[in-house]
DNA sequence: ATATATGCAAACCCTTTGCGAAATT
DNA sequence: AATTTCGCAAAGGGTTTGCATATAT
């Protein structure tokens, strides 16, 4: 049965064999950088991830590894501006992005009233919600003490982008 | 001065112009389409629509050129899912898109609050919000009567893409 | 007259794909 | 053993760009 070189499963490893997929060697190790990924990254940085990992793994099939595990739910591909998908392991709790125009850092906030707040409006233009997309672009302030409100705020240190 | 063959200059033609941007006959074309775009076209229907009213215009001569209007702040670009890129002239009243995934239609409307919800959520992450970008898919509803909100609504015929 | 814009086609970037070889169930 | 996946390199689709020519100011 399907286990890693450490004899240990990875969460999204575990997932693939729930849902049937064929566990290959490259997309163990696939599975495992993205595990282990807290921030967001694109195909060509997966890539190295797992390179350094494996060796024999092509950029083809982590293009088509990570198509794979969006269709099935398991990943979410996130376009934050450069041109280039980004992606990060499907979470529980919905959260959004804000993204610094000047270094590139994404933040992650929750705000649990939006995604009602976009339903109503979805349904008051006689539409049903699919789905939504919603990015903050902004400038880092000069360090004011800030009060802490509900918006988990997470960091991250990553490539620059445009809107 | 520049004026098109009727005489009359389009309102993008006029901003162009305040902005000291070489009017060429290209440019006064694409002024022309945009202006009388109330749709959200890519680039190969800009070109298609230029190009029926000049002839002499090529494609890289529109992508040129919405580039160059984008960085003047006269157009927007968009990305609605689908690969390609989106334009519409900026407005004064900010919108934003719901996107039907079934038909492709675009639905736009407005929600005066929510740049503010937005602007603050921001400030509370010690950011200052530089621009957002917000989407709805969805897929309509059974024409039950809807009842009329604040929220204006404008309908698109136009083609398909998924979030 | 000078600086800038255009057309064309080649180049780019990210992503996908055809094919024979390799690996999984 | 049958089927799916992989690596490679070539192809694709949208967008940009180098260069010689044409055009606006």
């Amino acid at each position: 049965m399907a286990t890693d070189r450490n004899g240990l499963q990875t969460r999204i490893e575990r997932m693939c064999m729930e849902r049937g997929l064929k566990m290959t060697g490259q997309r163990r190790v696939i599975a495992r950088v993205l595990s282990e990924a807290h921030d967001h990254p694109d195909v060509e940085e997966l890539y190295r991830r797992a390179a350094a990992l494996d060796g024999r793994i092509s950029v083809a099939t982590v293009y088509r590894t990570v198509r794979l595990l969006e269709e099935n739910g398991i990943l979410e591909r996130r376009d934050f501006g450069g041109g280039r998908a980004r992606y990060e392991a499907t979470e529980e709790g919905d959260h959004y992005h804000l993204i610094d125009v000047e270094s590139g850092q994404v933040v992650e906030f929750t705000h649990a009233a939006h995604a009602e707040l976009l339903r109503q409006i979805t349904a008051s233009l006689g539409f049903e919600l699919v789905s939504h997309r919603l990015e903050l672009f902004a400038r880092k302030l000069p360090d004011v003490a800030q009060e802490q409100t509900d918006h988990t705020v997470q960091t991250e240190q990553k490539g620059g982008s445009r809107p």
